[in-house]
DNA sequence: AACTTAGTACTACAGTTGTAAATCTACGCC
DNA sequence: GGCGTAGATTTACAACTGTAGTACTAAGTT
């Protein structure tokens, strides 16, 4: 089981750009948030610095610049963030999160005709897994 | 749309106390939480004070104590909460979550057709509903 | 060799959380 | 009517986050 990570919407956004680019500057970072944001270049690296030293991505020195690079995978972070949510919330039930998905005003028609089709193919395809 | 609820694990270990039995004191939160916790009365009564503040529970004072309730449903905050993190997680596409769920080992087949039942009595009832 | 400059590192600060000790206060009892 | 006490309020503090200004440093420029 891989570390339980607990990151916040601007770590997050910082991710998905790394997750997104393999691997990125402050510089790079920064011009794609700052439009949404406005953050100060210094904000950018700051957040970078800690992100590193708790591990969730990792530097390498360049040319007098950083490139950072994510230390953590897209569908790890989920799988732990997620499984914490489903924890809290709904008792560790993952049913239950589903209800509450299907019970709310989330979820089109069109949504549920699409999960429809995705048990259907994992049913079909692995039928018997332990 | 309610407002956004970030909580995190003991304020929803607090919450769900209150959930569960409509009101409580600080006594009653402590006696259930310090099992497993280990809190002290007064952390207790500190994170509900904070609570009161937020507007997240409201309180009653009778006989020389206060009577704390939920002031946000459980199924608003998992809507927000879960939300959220589709959000962050997943660009807002439910879909995508659920076929996390489906792809991860979080699930086993029994759950799977859960689901599948949950979804044919969705489609049932209200195969048309825009 | 001095100057500019780009980029990093250091410092700072307010707000929140988890944690709890210390203190205040009103009641009920002798 | 003073006193113990149960519960609330106040105060405290370290860690983390978001936010960013300031300082430092090495590279290239003249």
């Amino acid at each position: 089981m891989p570390s339980r990570h607990q990151l916040t919407e601007l770590q997050l956004a910082i991710l998905r750009i790394l997750w997104d680019r393999h691997e990125a500057t402050v510089q790079d970072i920064w011009e794609a948030l700052h439009a949404e944001r406005g953050l100060a270049q210094t904000t950018v690296a700051t957040m970078l610095s800690r992100l590193e030293r708790r591990g969730v991505v990792t530097r390498r020195a360049q040319a007098r610049q950083y490139h950072y690079r994510a230390a953590v995978t897209e569908s790890g972070v989920q799988h732990s963030m997620v499984g914490e949510l489903t924890e809290r919330l709904f008792d560790g039930d993952v049913t239950a999160l589903v209800q509450h998905l299907l019970a709310g005003r989330d979820m089109s028609p069109g949504d549920i005709a699409k999960i429809r089709d995705m048990i259907e193919r994992v049913e079909t395809n692995a039928p018997e897994t332990k």
